[in-house]
DNA sequence: GTACTTTTTAAACATTCGTTTAAGTGAGGT
DNA sequence: ACCTCACTTAAACGAATGTTTAAAAAGTAC
């Protein structure tokens, strides 16, 4: 067994039960069993948990970051720009990381939700860290869809907009449970994602002048 | 020192911790040091950890639940509910768990994000058990609100709107301190909650035209 | 085939955790 | 004064965790 058989053995493992527990909850051991190599190796391959998760996390993250931002360009030269266009421009990127497994874009979207929650943010860091730049393109892009909006509004709708993929994602499995048991309903993570851009458009899109009007009350 | 105390102490402090660290990240140790008590007591008067969690909890559910079903009542009994006046309508309840403890409302936000997301929801078991009816009314008013809506896409924006509710108040202290740094905006909890009913409200009363379209696409 | 490096392995280590135990304390009732 | 019972306390328990160690194994180059 080679090195990199044995790193990708505990990457694999590592991403779907960390997707399914949280970070917290997965134990070295728990991860190492499954991918059956020795408990040691983790931190001879990654140094700790931590470097493992960032590894993890890398996996994804660096596939989809720079496909995004390749089409945030583009649609930034665009002379006009709807929320939906913009929220659509993530739909593929996403897509595309069943390169990496077969239901990697679920993973992802999972790992994120958990990243972003689990024990004080340090994977918030790590983004703003290394993907700094495209996160400060996608505020622009925002921005230019919905110029109305003032610099804090945009960042508080911005996290609210995190707040509801990352939320949604992290319990995917357990909603999608409920609505396939309560109405049948089969979704795929696309028609999750697809489900879930309208809902963002419109809130981000919302009058600001509503918002006035309720701190004016 | 009477049972009482010790009780509310245990309590006064968990709230606290939990809210700030997360359940998991929040050791009895820590806990009981903070609140000056045994250790054992925690033990003695709750049972156990899990059932702690859930005390601190109930105190404000208590309260806040009761009080958000009576208004849910009244509007029903509207002829037209628009969703901005069913968003609102949880505000007032919300803050007047201010009688809890000054910052009750922003405490009890941050355990409500907390417990949705830690271990495997225990708490979305334990609310729904106990709250059920109130749940069920809190679905027919956004029925009523936006008739457009099927029952499966009334379930998926109801978890939508949770999750940004969720985890935006999850990480509140953290995004506060951002707006302060970033915007100069000082935003106490009813401004962050008024700012995003219009999100939320925007977000669900979303026209269900353009899930379909972006499906069909 | 031998010398060297890389990787794997089993075992142990040091912490931390929630919980339990058993002795101790103190106030209230009779 | 004595007993009772609720409560507090210090200590220990057992289990689980991430990490380290040192030896064995596998691989590589000459």
């Amino acid at each position: 067994m080679s090195k990199i058989d044995t790193k990708n053995r505990i990457l694999d493992a590592a991403e779907v039960l960390f997707a399914e527990r949280g970070f917290a909850d997965t134990s070295l051991r728990l991860i190492t069993s499954e991918a059956d190599v020795n408990l040691a190796s983790v931190n001879y391959h990654f140094g700790s948990k931590k470097e493992l998760i960032q590894a993890v996390l890398d996996r994804y993250l660096s596939l989809f970051m720079p496909d995004l931002d390749a089409r945030l360009r583009v649609l930034m030269e665009q002379e006009q720009l709807t929320l939906l266009q913009l929220f659509e421009s993530f739909v593929e990127p996403l897509m595309k990381l069943s390169a990496v497994r077969a239901n990697g874009p679920a993973i992802f979207m999972q790992l994120l939700g958990r990243g972003y929650i689990d024990s004080q943010g340090h994977l918030r860091r790590f983004i703003t860290a290394h993907y700094g730049p495209i996160l400060m393109r996608i505020t622009q892009a925002i921005s230019k869809a919905n110029p109305a909006l003032s610099p804090a509004d945009l960042f508080w709708r911005l996290h609210f907009t995190l707040g509801t993929v990352v939320f949604t994602m992290a319990s995917a499995d357990a909603l999608r449970d409920i609505a396939l048991a309560d109405f049948g309903q089969q979704l795929d993570v696309e028609g999750l994602v697809r489900n879930v851009i309208p809902y963002l458009a419109s809130g981000v899109g919302a009058p600001v002048e509503s918002t006035r009007l309720s701190l004016a009350v």
